[in-house]
DNA sequence: CCTAATCCCTGTAAGC
DNA sequence: TGCTTACAGGGATTAG
């Protein structure tokens, strides 16, 4: 679920109820997922804190704080809410943090492969140092992409998926955006040329933009702790739709396996050319 | 530096 | 219907 769309659409719902709050408590439910350090002593860092701002890196979603940031990584099934604070948990609540207006901030993800990450001013994350463009917001150049596929020989999707690349890219959207570009997904990154580099420049931040806009439009579906299902309209152009006919030319969209992940695309529209 | 494989965990859908 | 299996949108780690 959570790519840059989702993770922008849960930055953007939680933003307002966070800032200015100043945080009352924090209960980490599942050790594990916090990377930074023990549980307690995270949690005795927070208490106190004012929430200054929060903002997305990549699939970061960053609260800002008096004294340093509190990172949350959604993984694969990872949401956030804010709600009025109560006994009573929906399952899979993972993280909950009071805050002082009554209300809490919760991490709901039922298969724990979300992280938190607790930094203070000045400490650095390799994760974080190691994110790429930000594809809304980021001027890429042909050259500065070509320089940076020069040496990597697997196909250009899978490329896609390394967060050191554009930050925020995932699987949905990484085969969405080739399909746009008019991309084989399985050409070595390095054989691209520069129109397929220049359409993959264009692609990027129009794919993502536009699932932002239309998941904006199911926000209260998105966000519900209890209902996921039907909510998300789906509208994708390859995505999951393998032996269904190219929206752009009827080919069948064909399904293959590229680094442990599914890929989708159409044959002829995405020639290797 | 790069790549491929494995693992973390749980819910859901498909298959028998 | 009920049980079993395959698979899922992320990414860190390990071995080569």
């Amino acid at each position: 679920m959570p790519e840059l769309p989702e993770v922008e659409i849960v930055t953007r719902v939680i933003r307002p109820g966070l800032r200015g709050r100043v945080i009352q408590g924090a209960v980490f439910h599942v050790a594990r997922q916090v990377v930074s350090g023990r549980r307690t002593q995270v949690t005795r860092s927070l208490i106190g804190q004012k929430v200054a701002d929060v903002r997305r890196r990549g699939k970061n979603i960053l609260v800002n704080l008096d004294d340093g940031v509190l990172v949350f990584h959604l993984g694969m099934t990872g949401t956030m809410y804010i709600r009025a604070r109560q006994k009573d948990r929906f399952s899979h609540e993972r993280v909950h943090i009071a805050l002082d207006n009554g209300n809490e901030l919760v991490l709901r993800d039922p298969r724990t492969f979300g992280k938190i990450m607790y930094l203070a001013n000045g400490q650095r994350s390799e994760s974080l140092d190691r994110l790429g463009w930000e594809p809304l917001s980021s001027h890429v150049t042909v050259n500065e992409l070509r320089q940076k596929l020069a040496n990597r020989s697997m196909g250009i999707k899978a490329v896609l998926l390394d967060q050191a690349l554009w930050a925020g890219i995932g699987n949905i959207y990484a085969s969405e955006i080739l399909w746009e570009a008019r991309v084989n997904p399985l050409k070595p990154a390095k054989r691209l040329t520069v129109d397929e580099c220049e359409r993959i420049i264009e692609a990027v931040p129009r794919i993502l933009s536009r699932a932002l806009k239309n998941g904006g439009s199911s926000i209260r579906n998105f966000m519900s702790p209890d209902g996921q299902s039907g909510a998300y309209q789906k509208q994708f152009r390859v995505y999951d739709r393998d032996d269904r006919p190219c929206v752009r030319c009827g080919t069948r969209i064909i399904r293959v396996v590229q680094a442990q992940r599914s890929t989708y695309y159409c044959p002829k529209c995405q020639k290797m050319r």
